[in-house]
DNA sequence: GCCAACGTTGGC
DNA sequence: GCCAACGTTGGC
């Protein structure tokens, strides 16, 4: 099981259009660079998780966590002569794009980038790096850890986790 | 809107 | 295979 971040614009497809979208799973289409396509094709399988990051928007973070919900196949909008993601010179015997499905898992608060970067522990997340484009990347289970533990919940000062009502 | 950084394209 | 030109991404 692997780890990974997720990035989308929010005026294009936002963690509450996912939220909103089948829970099954939606066909993450669109992806146009090699990497991420590989990330995709190669690497990801269903039970990953991934942060759901917003992008390009007034506030750029982590949103949300999301799962991959299936394997890759050919993303059907490189056929579509109709779609911006038309790619001419792709066929359905040699498919160049391709996309997993992804579900909405839960809404976080937002974590912004000035916030990750506050983090050491968060040094070497690619997503991170100095001139990163790349709108899909690897996410360390380390580095998961330290978010979802310590940036997602707190603990707040002289109150042990037990004195946390529980539902 | 600006611009740094990066990926892709295409001429040679 | 090189590399200049161009297009895109994405934070600010």
């Amino acid at each position: 099981m692997r780890y990974w971040l997720m990035k989308s614009e929010p005026d294009e497809f936002s963690i509450d259009d996912l939220r909103r979208a089948a829970p099954n799973g939606t066909p993450w289409f669109g992806v146009r660079n090699y990497q991420a396509r590989n990330f995709m094709r190669d690497d990801m399988h269903p039970g990953d998780r991934l942060f759901f990051y917003h992008s390009s928007c007034a506030e750029p973070g982590i949103v949300g966590i999301a799962e991959v919900a299936s394997d890759a196949y050919p993303d059907a909008t490189q056929f579509d002569r109709k779609s911006p993601y038309f790619d001419p010179k792709a066929t359905r015997k040699a498919p160049r794009w391709f996309n997993v499905d992804v579900k909405y898992v839960r809404k976080t608060r937002v974590i912004g980038l000035a916030e990750l970067h506050r983090h050491p522990e968060l040094a070497g997340m690619r997503v991170l790096a100095r001139g990163n484009r790349l709108s899909i990347t690897p996410v360390e289970p380390r580095e998961w850890a330290f978010i979802t533990s310590k940036l997602l919940e707190p603990r707040s000062p002289g109150r042990s986790n037990a004195a946390v009502a529980r539902p």
